[in-house]
DNA sequence: GCACAGATTCTCT
DNA sequence: GAGAATCTGTGCG
């Protein structure tokens, strides 16, 4: 069944490298470099039962030890963030503003409470489907953390699943790697509250991208950024 | 294209 | 009880 993807034509040349998930050692790295790095990838759902797949464009870091912007701070642990402080690869999945659920993939080793949100795709696989959940156009189907939840039916149903398990209902897969310099850096959406942590440009989106949800006048070349971005202030 | 307001329920204090 | 990692429809230019 899922040989029947579009992500040959999309992701091309070689079959077995579009169907590859992303592993445990790929997660359980620094939050940054995860973040960086599934820019790009392929984020397949099974769940609600239909096959929908988009390929990540914009993503924003979150960790848990000193960034005020992440639910799991400062090492907060409730039944809501349990699923942060397990291994890397699993799914952190939570319903905000009483309507939208939003993903993210966890990341660094079990017990450190860090995650990727993943924030917009590009439509690839089930694209009548995704029309059909959302009722809207194909530019508007995964182009924001809430709308790409409802086009993949992502709801906590499926919270701390396995992201690194094909069998999963919702898999991540390798995708063609993305040039630095096809990335731009911009402050997260909507962590106002977040003090030092509010404005840093820690929002990574594809450059030229139709299908990211805010396009930042202030973003910047993420190449351009200084090497100690990443990091405690 | 842009700005604004309202929706609605979970989580934590 | 307050606030929230958002989305959509509407109105305006």
């Amino acid at each position: 069944m899922r040989k029947d993807y579009n992500v040959y034509s999309c992701f091309g040349q070689n079959p077995e490298t579009c169907f590859s998930p992303l592993d445990v050692n790929f997660y359980e790295r620094s939050c940054f470099t995860v973040a960086r790095e599934l820019l790009g990838s392929l984020l397949m759902s099974f769940a609600g039962g239909e096959p929908t797949a988009g390929r990540i464009v914009e993503v924003e870091p979150y960790i848990g030890a000193y960034d005020r912007a992440c639910h799991a701070w400062p090492m907060k642990r409730t039944p809501r963030t349990e699923a942060m402080f397990g291994p890397g690869g699993r799914a952190y999945i939570f319903f905000v503003y009483g309507m939208h659920h939003q993903l993210c993939a966890v990341t660094g080793p079990e017990g450190t409470p860090d995650a990727v949100l993943i924030r917009a795709l590009e439509p690839i696989e089930g694209i009548d489907v995704m029309t059909r959940r959302r009722n809207q156009p194909m530019k508007r189907l995964c182009d924001g953390p809430g709308k790409l939840c409802s086009a993949l039916a992502v709801t906590s149903e499926l919270y701390g699943i396995d992201l690194t398990d094909p069998s999963s209902p919702l898999t991540i897969m390798k995708g063609n790697p993305i040039g630095d310099d096809r990335i731009l850096a911009a402050p997260r959406v909507g962590v106002a509250y977040a003090g030092p942590y509010a404005t840093v440009p820690w929002r990574m989106y594809l450059k030229d991208c139709p299908w990211v949800s805010v396009k930042d006048r202030s973003a910047v070349p993420y190449q351009s950024l200084p090497k100690n971005t990443f990091g405690p202030r």
